[in-house]
DNA sequence: GGATAATTTGACCGATTGGTAAACATTACA
DNA sequence: TGTAATGTTTACCAATCGGTCAAATTATCC
């Protein structure tokens, strides 16, 4: 007789984090596109290439599947903004967290769709995360700018704000994909785009549009 | 025996004007936050406050009511970029794309969350459309915007990737609403915050983050 | 007011949903 | 190699899914 999983104190073996790794894989491949609601195990299931009733082996619930596969994407999603440094100087840190974000949005999509699937929701399953964690980070980053501008090395303005803009600019790449790529046409949706939104973003960020006033 | 709604030519009733409006309003609530999969023609009839039957009556099948609530916000959601005009100067039209934008965000959160997921699932309903007429309108704007830089009254920049961290920053306050309160906490998260989010946004888009090369 | 068309609903359908039970197969380990 | 634990599958369940049907109700118009 199985040991139901929850129950398990023993160590995992080599199949559990084998098979563990390819279902989170599937997960993320089906709930980054049609969020909670809209997945279902038995996709879940064809995509990992098992039946159903062996992928609730491994996780007895859908929403177990989705903690788990959460809980392991939140974490590396803030590692860019855990590196900005405070001793650094301003423009290489925020165009290196402006590289850094972009290349997770080009790197990592599924995960940056799966976040925003979760937002779009109310963020039903991470609230508490977003309330604690992430904005005990932000607040951290935010004094760093705060403090930036206060010694004239970057134009006053809101960090929260700022930080927002650097998410959504980036972040775009990855939850838009389609749009974007519809938009710039067949012609320019090659790699080398990734190449032209960092070109333009550290222009903005840096410089702005420098717009004559007239 | 009523007529099928496909069928009929005549002129809409006026209780077919008020229910269909209903319906509409009722999908919208529940497409925005669970997207098509997610969503199901049960919830959106108690929230429209009939019986299934009765919302079948007026639109066929799910797919009915979703491309019908696409259509009508589609056209909309692009109004501030149509507005975009190319005989102003530079600074107003931009400054008042993003008022526009923000302003949209924070008034029809719904129709911004229901296209967000709409892209997040590759846009399976509306592909075309980005294709066609949204290409075609985006292309225009970018010859205005090409314009200004060859006249020298803006920065070089790539405009495609203007007008998309544009769309980014703005729909970010409504589809990622959830963090954004979160982050903010709740002493900053009053109706001030999309004031701060208009200024913080113009600063940055017209003048940049003023940072000193050090 | 009566006929007729438009609207609304309860009962129902087959398919799919998340999940279970138990038999069966495989692995690890003494 | 035997055996106990682990892993896998087939068959199945109740609930929910999108959608139909026919009967009942209501609005419209002469």
């Amino acid at each position: 007789m199985a040991i139901p999983r929850a129950a398990r104190t023993q160590r995992r073996t080599r199949i559990q984090e084998e098979k563990e790794e390819i279902i989170l894989e599937a997960a993320l491949d089906v709930f980054s596109v049609s969020g909670f609601r809209g997945s279902t195990i038995d996709q879940i299931a064809e995509v990992a290439g098992m039946s159903k009733p062996n992928l609730l082996y491994y996780f007895r619930t859908k929403e177990a599947m989705h903690r788990a596969l959460i809980d392991r994407v939140l974490f590396t999603w803030l590692e860019p903004l855990r590196a900005f440094d405070a001793n650094g100087n301003p423009e290489s840190e925020i165009r290196s967290y402006i590289r850094r974000k972009l290349e997770m949005a080009r790197d990592f999509p599924r995960e940056s769709r799966l976040f925003a699937n979760e937002m779009l929701q109310g963020a039903p399953h991470v609230e508490d995360e977003l309330r604690g964690p992430l904005k005990a980070l932000v607040d951290e980053k935010v004094e760093v700018i705060r403090a930036w501008a206060k010694a004239g090395k970057i134009a006053k303005c809101d960090p929260y704000h700022l930080i927002f803009s650097i998410w959504s600019t980036t972040q775009h790449y990855a939850d838009f994909d389609v749009q974007v790529r519809a938009v710039l046409g067949d012609e320019h949706s090659g790699e080398g785009r990734f190449e032209d939104a960092a070109r333009y973003l550290e222009q903005l960020f840096v410089d702005g549009l420098r717009i004559r006033h007239s």
